[in-house]
DNA sequence: ACATTGACCTGGGAGC
DNA sequence: TGCTCCCAGGTCAATG
């Protein structure tokens, strides 16, 4: 579910609760999820200080006194902000307590999602390693794009879903910024004229910014701290669209599956070229 | 080295 | 009402 905007949203929304705070207690409910939580996690954690809440990529990161707690959403994930541990649900997973009170509850129907707990640096671990720039940083250009286009022999969209080219953007927004660069998703990446990719990172920045500003997407798990969804659902040009008119010329929005992804693009504003 | 596919899970909606 | 099938925001691991 959480692209980049859902995971900032939520790193951005827990923070205030949870930083500089100490943990207190850990109650694990369910360790099965991507990868197993790691079996003595309460023990490793309880009584360490949360010093900081960062985002990298889709994950999120809490540095604590000896190591890094790792939390990805994976496609049905939320983190919620409560203020006891009672009413716990089907699928709430993990509660971690902090010694202001507050709860940090992960739940996650699907169980994709991941909790780890790493001693390494940071970025010297395994499932970061590869990852590419953030998508609204400098590091992130146009130059950058065309550069690692050129070898490669795939498509645009599919380039551009991929965490070591460039970090955070799934479906949804892959789609959206393709429709806002006016770029066919089928378009072969050695294709990309510099031109389009001055487009596609500025549509990419574009769209996630609004995203976050919005609370990011709410299709149907995902909730933000607070437990309301996100809105930026309403701002959608061409995901979920199929077979309705392009909200700038009303042709009919197309659909089709690419590696199991749907993908949706406008055949008037995005033409092959 | 790169590209594609399968796998991991649950729940909701469509169609019969 | 109930069954079966298909689909869903991610991404690693295995395969070609």
């Amino acid at each position: 579910m959480p692209e980049l905007p859902e995971v900032e949203t939520t790193c951005c929304g827990i923070r205030p609760f949870i930083e500089d705070q100490r943990i207190t207690k850990i109650t694990v409910r369910n360790y099965k999820l991507r990868w197993p939580i790691p079996t003595n996690i309460a023990d490793i954690l309880t009584g360490q200080q949360i010093h900081t809440v960062k985002r990298r990529a889709k994950y999120l990161l809490f540095q604590c006194d000896t190591g890094t707690l790792i939390i990805h959403l994976g496609m049905s994930g939320s983190l919620r902000i409560l203020d006891s541990t009672d009413n716990v649900e089907k699928h709430d997973h993990v509660d971690i307590v902090v010694d202001n009170g507050y709860v940090l509850r992960f739940t996650d129907p699907r169980r994709f999602g991941a909790i780890l707990w790493t001693e390494q640096p940071i970025d010297q671990y395994k499932l970061l390693r590869h990852l590419g720039p953030e998508p609204l940083s400098i590091d992130f250009d146009a130059d950058y794009l065309s550069q690692q286009s050129q070898s490669r022999k795939t498509s645009i969209k599919t380039f551009i879903m991929d965490g070591r080219i460039v970090v955070g953007v799934g479906n949804i927004y892959a789609n959206e910024a393709l429709f806002l660069a006016g770029i066919h998703p089928k378009t072969l990446t050695g294709k990309m004229s510099l031109n389009q990719c001055e487009k596609l990172v500025s549509a990419i920045k574009n769209v996630l910014t609004k995203a976050i500003a919005a609370g990011g997407t709410t299709l149907k798990d995902f909730r933000k701290s607070d437990g309301k969804p996100g809105y930026f659902a309403q701002q959608l040009h061409v995901y979920g669209r199929k077979e309705k008119p392009c909200s700038i010329c009303g042709t009919v929005i197309q659909h089709y599956q690419a590696s199991q992804r749907a993908t949706y693009f406008c055949p008037n504003c995005q033409r092959h070229k």
